[in-house]
DNA sequence: CGGATTTGACCTGCGC
DNA sequence: GCGCAGGTCAAATCCG
């Protein structure tokens, strides 16, 4: 476990100075492209994983008056007439084209959806963060119909859900999220968010840059990404490019019984069950063992994240270890730092990134990042 | 009374 | 072009 933490010192530490140097570069260019003497120097950060907090100028720039111009959300208004409302956006093309870059990035990230398989027996997990019901439709083929969540923590937010019961098993709940979140996120949602997002990227990166044209190829090379045997899945099935983390796995007694995630030595197991989707083409990914997200006593201490939330801190620990147990987990795991490393240098207007390799090492923040750190320590 | 939910209508993409 | 299914909108309704 040491060297591994050292091994991912070393691996944050390279993706600190590559992101330094990729900060740097971009700067020169809009600096070179834009002369816009009053904005700020200091560009936005990539946004592989935007739900982690940003600075409230990003948001300001992404969420102006006028609501029809939310940045990330595929529902623009055509007739709005933003450009000409906009003359900074009509007289700086770099600043646009960097926008539009990172508008066809959340795109894909809006494309790349994350479901989360887990015994519920509330009508909608509590993951921490706002939803509004929007809609509510008859799926085909499932008797329980499909329920349509937005979140509401930001007037912009894109970030949406879709919650439906499992068709063969009414007690599995199936949360589907989409998008990433454009605000900051308390604690308990930190968890979930960074989870879904960072296996959004995984399935990202390993099926970029043309998910949709060729699911075939883009399939296997999602598959390369991920190990085999196990409970986070991968479906390549149009239109969306799909992880599934399933949490479901043994049976719903054993599984309340120990209601505690382990982390370390998983046994060879029996194939995942059946997803809802029978038609999707998918393979095994990671493993994790077995248990409930109904939570229940248990005698050892809670698990660092998800305090005051009961059994969504181990829904979340057990998802965020089945991601960060791949040992391909960097390239996401690399987005993830590089938000951080982007929120918190705007917060201290002085980037230390040595600061940052502490902060993800010993820090109980709800990050997949720190939830694989505590694995590994525990 | 304001915010959240419900639910029928509408839009869009896809297959035939 | 048509029908179907998924997704979204928005007026009506509910609820604290």
């Amino acid at each position: 476990m040491n060297e591994e933490n050292q091994r991912l010192r070393g691996m944050l530490a390279q993706v600190s100075s590559s992101y330094q140097a990729l900060q740097m570069h971009l700067v020169a260019l809009m600096q070179a492209q834009a002369q816009q003497p009053h904005r700020q120097a200091i560009a936005p950060p990539p946004r592989h994983s935007s739900i982690l907090p940003s600075s409230n100028n990003d948001q300001e720039e992404q969420q102006p008056s006028n609501s029809s111009t939310e940045v990330g959300s595929p529902r623009r208004s055509p007739s709005t007439g933003n450009k000409d409302d906009d003359p900074q956006q009509q007289a700086a093309p770099g600043w646009l084209q960097a926008a539009e870059g990172r508008q066809q990035q959340e795109a894909s990230m809006r494309k790349a959806r994350v479901s989360v398989r887990a015994r519920s027996e509330a009508p909608i997990i509590a993951d921490g963060c706002q939803w509004r019901k929007y809609g509510q439709k008859m799926a085909k083929g499932n008797p329980c119909p499909r329920a349509y969540y937005r979140c509401t923590m930001a007037n912009a937010c894109p970030v949406r859900k879709q919650v439906q019961r499992c068709a063969d098993d009414r007690s599995i709940l199936i949360t589907t999220y989409e998008g990433t979140h454009n605000h900051p996120l308390p604690p308990a949602a930190m968890a979930m968010a960074s989870t879904t997002s960072a296996a959004a990227s995984m399935l990202l990166s390993g099926s970029m840059p043309s998910a949709d044209a060729n699911s075939s190829s883009s399939f296997l090379q999602a598959r390369a990404v991920l190990p085999s045997n196990g409970m986070a899945t991968i479906s390549a099935s149009a239109p969306f490019p799909t992880v599934t983390l399933d949490l479901t796995h043994g049976p719903p007694a054993a599984a309340a019984a120990t209601a505690r995630p382990q982390f370390h030595h998983v046994p060879p197991l029996q194939p995942p069950p059946p997803l809802y989707n029978h038609n999707q083409s998918k393979f095994s990914g990671l493993h994790l063992s077995s248990f409930s997200t109904d939570g229940g006593a248990s005698s050892e201490p809670p698990p660092p994240i998800g305090v005051g939330i009961g059994g969504l801190a181990d829904t979340v620990s057990a998802a965020a270890a089945a991601i960060t147990a791949d040992p391909n987990f960097t390239v996401a795991l690399a987005a993830a730092i590089t938000s951080i490393i982007g929120g918190q240098q705007q917060q201290q207007q002085h980037g230390d990134g040595q600061a940052n390799h502490n902060n993800v090492t010993s820090s109980s923040n709800n990050t997949a990042t720190s939830n694989n750190t505590n694995s590994e320590t525990q």
